[in-house]
DNA sequence: GGTCCCTGTTTGTCCTGGACGAATAGGCCT
DNA sequence: AGGCCTATTCGTCCAGGACAAACAGGGACC
C-alpha cells in the first residue's frame, strides 16, 4: 500500500513534463530517441510523445549516471539493472562519514517525522558546533540521503523533506550566531549562485561558516544574473563574491562564467568559489575553496593580507 | 569605469540565456519573432540569434505584461515607453496599504542595507504579530517591492536581497511560534506548489498562519510533482495539503493539475489552493483560500467539522 | 615517463517552417 | 443581462538537419 508505484493515474507524461521531472530539456530527449533508441515513448492521436512512467523512473537514472561522468552512449539504452549497479558504484563511493547520525536521519525520513529530523539535526549543532554541522557532518547527510534517493530506498518527496528540515535548521542556527558573538566585520562578502545553479543548501552552509568567522556577509538567494552579481557586490561594498557550485553545472560554463564576472568586477573584490563541480581552477582574484572547512583559514589570510597590504607581486 | 552599464563585456546573449533570464520559453521567442517581428535579434557566423540587452529589457517588461493578463499580439512590438506605462497601470493598481513600511524598506533596499531589512521586519513582527505580518504586511511589502521593481526603481538583485531578508525573518517567527504555545494538534497539514510554481513566499506565509493555529505543518518546498504530493501526503497521514499559486501558473494548468491530485488523492484529505492565481473555484474536497487571513476561521470550521462529524450535507 | 597539443567522435543545442490544440474574445441567442 | 458557440490568437510540439563545444585517444616533445 505504502509501496505501490504512485503514478497510477497519470501513466503518460508530455515531453513537457518529462522535462521538468528529469531535468532532461526537449531537444535532448528527442536526439537520445533518434540516436540510441530510447526512450521510446508512444504518441497520443496527434503524434505528439507520451512517456510511460517506467521510461520517466529510467530517464530519472541516466541522468544521474550522466550527471556522475557517464557518457549518454554508453548507457542510454542499459537495462534498469545495469544501470542500478552502475549508480551503486557511483553512490557507494561516497564514505560512509556520519554512519550514526545518517542512519537516524533516514529512519526519521522513511517515517516521515520532521519535527524529529529537526530535533536531530539540531542536537547534531549543539554537540558538534555549527562548524563541524556545516562543513562536514551536514555535507554527509545530504550525501547519504542523496544515495539513499538513487538507490531507491527513498521518495523525492523525502528528499524534499530533508532539505527542507536541513534549511530550517541551518538558517535558525546561523540567525543565531549571527545575534551573538562578537560584532560582525570585514570582510563583507555577498552569497548567491549562477543562473544555471538552482541548488540553495551549498551556499547556505557556506554562510554559515563565515558567519562563524564574523564576517558581515548577504545572501541574494540563487539563480542570479552575472551582471546583477557585479552590481549587487558593488552597492554591498563586498570585498568578497561567493559562489557555490553543485555538479549540475557543467564545468566549462561554470569556468566561463567566472571569467565574466572576474571581468566585470572590481580587482579589489575576490571571487570565492566552492562546491562540488570539479574543473574548477585557482587563478588571480579566483580562490576555489575545496572544502568548506577551508573557509576559516582562508578567512583569516584575507584579514591577514588586508592588514599587512601592498606585497607588490599580486594585485592591489 | 565602476559606473557603466555592467553588461559592456556581454551585451549580447544566446537564446538559451534569454530563456532564462526572462523567463520565455525558445519556442516562444521565436514565434513573436516570426509572427510579431520583435524581438530581432543579431545573429552569428552560424546563425544563431544574439540578443542585445536593449531587447532584453523589452522582452522582461513583456514577460511581465503577459503575466498581467495582456494579450503578446497587443503589446509585442509597442515601445518601451507605451510598455512602461501599461505596467505602471498594472503596479500602480495595487493598493498602497502599509505606505510608510514599504517606503522604508524601499530606501533599505537601496542602500542595501540587509540587516536593517531584517530588523524592521522583525520589528513589525513584534508589533503587529506574526499574524498580521504574513496575512497583509508582509504581502503588502511584497507587492510594493515587486511593483517598484517593475517601474525600474530597483534591481533584479534588490529584489533577490528582500525576498532573502524577508524569508529569514519568516522562517525564525514561525521557528519560534512552533516552539510556543500549546502543543500541535490536527489538522496535519501538507505544503507545496506545483512543478510550475517556484514561488516559495506564498507558501512560508502560509505556513506561519497555519502554525498560529497550532497545526501541525511539514512542508515539501516548492515545485513537487503531482504524485509525489499525494504519496507524502499518505506518508505524512496529513489531513489538509496546502498549495500556493503565483501568478505565473497558467490557471488552466493549475485546475488541471488540482483534479489529477484530487483524483489520486484520499477522499478523507481535503485539498486548500491559495494565491493570486485567478480562476481557481471551489469544488467538493477543494478549498480556495482567497486571502491568508482566512486561513484562521477554515481552520477553525474545520475543526468543528470533524469533532461533529458526518452531517452528510453540504458543510459550512 | 609525464605533459601538451592535435584530431576524430560524441553529444547538446540550435535552426526552419509547419501544424494543431488549448485558451481567449466576441458575437449571437435566449 | 447572461450563457453558449464560433473565430482567433498563441503556445507548444514535430521532423530532420546542422554545427560547435566537450571529450577521448594518440603522437610529439620535454
Amino acid at each position: 500500500m505504502t509501496n505501490d508505484d504512485s503514478s497510477d493515474s497519470a501513466p503518460l507524461m508530455s515531453i513537457a513534463a518529462v522535462e521538468r521531472d528529469c531535468g532532461l530539456p526537449k531537444d535532448t530527449l528527442r536526439a537520445w530517441e533518434r540516436r540510441y533508441g530510447f526512450p521510446v515513448p508512444l504518441r497520443d492521436r496527434h503524434d505528439e510523445r507520451l512517456y510511460p512512467s517506467d521510461q520517466v523512473a529510467t530517464l530519472r537514472l541516466l541522468r544521474r549516471l550522466v550527471d556522475a561522468g557517464h557518457r549518454p552512449g554508453k548507457v542510454v539504452g542499459r537495462s534498469d539493472e545495469d544501470l542500478s549497479a552502475l549508480l551503486r558504484q557511483v553512490g557507494g563511493a561516497a564514505p560512509e562519514v556520519v554512519g550514526s547520525e545518517a542512519r537516524q536521519v533516514l529512519m526519521l525520513l522513511r517515517a516521515y517525522d520532521a519535527a524529529g529530523l529537526r530535533e536531530i539535526m539540531n542536537a547534531i549543532v549543539l554537540r558538534a558546533g555549527l562548524g563541524a554541522f556545516a562543513a562536514s557532518i551536514g555535507p554527509g547527510l545530504a550525501q547519504a540521503v542523496g544515495a539513499a534517493w538513487s538507490r531507491g530506498e527513498l521518495e523525492i518527496h523525502q528528499e524534499h523533506l530533508f532539505s527542507e528540515q536541513f534549511t530550517t535548521v541551518l538558517r535558525s542556527a546561523i540567525n543565531a550566531a549571527q545575534s551573538a558573538g562578537p560584532p560582525r566585520a570585514r570582510p563583507r562578502v555577498l552569497f548567491s549562485t549562477f543562473p544555471q545553479e538552482p541548488h540553495a543548501l551549498g551556499l547556505l552552509m557556506a554562510e554559515a561558516m563565515f558567519t562563524l568567522e564574523d564576517c558581515l556577509g548577504v545572501s541574494l538567494g540563487v539563480r542570479t544574473p552575472i551582471p546583477e552579481i557585479a552590481a549587487a557586490a558593488r552597492a554591498h561594498r563586498a570585498d568578497i563574491v561567493a559562489l557555490s557550485f553543485s555538479s549540475i553545472v557543467p564545468a566549462p560554463q561554470a569556468t566561463t562564467g567566472l571569467s565574466e564576472l572576474r571581468a566585470i568586477l572590481s580587482d579589489a573584490v575576490e571571487i570565492w568559489a566552492g562546491g562540488a563541480c570539479p574543473g574548477l581552477h585557482p587563478k588571480p582574484g579566483l580562490l576555489v575553496i575545496r572544502d568548506l572547512s577551508a573557509i576559516a583559514p582562508a578567512v583569516a589570510a584575507w584579514r591577514a593580507r588586508v592588514a599587512a597590504p601592498a606585497s607588490p607581486s599580486g594585485a592591489a
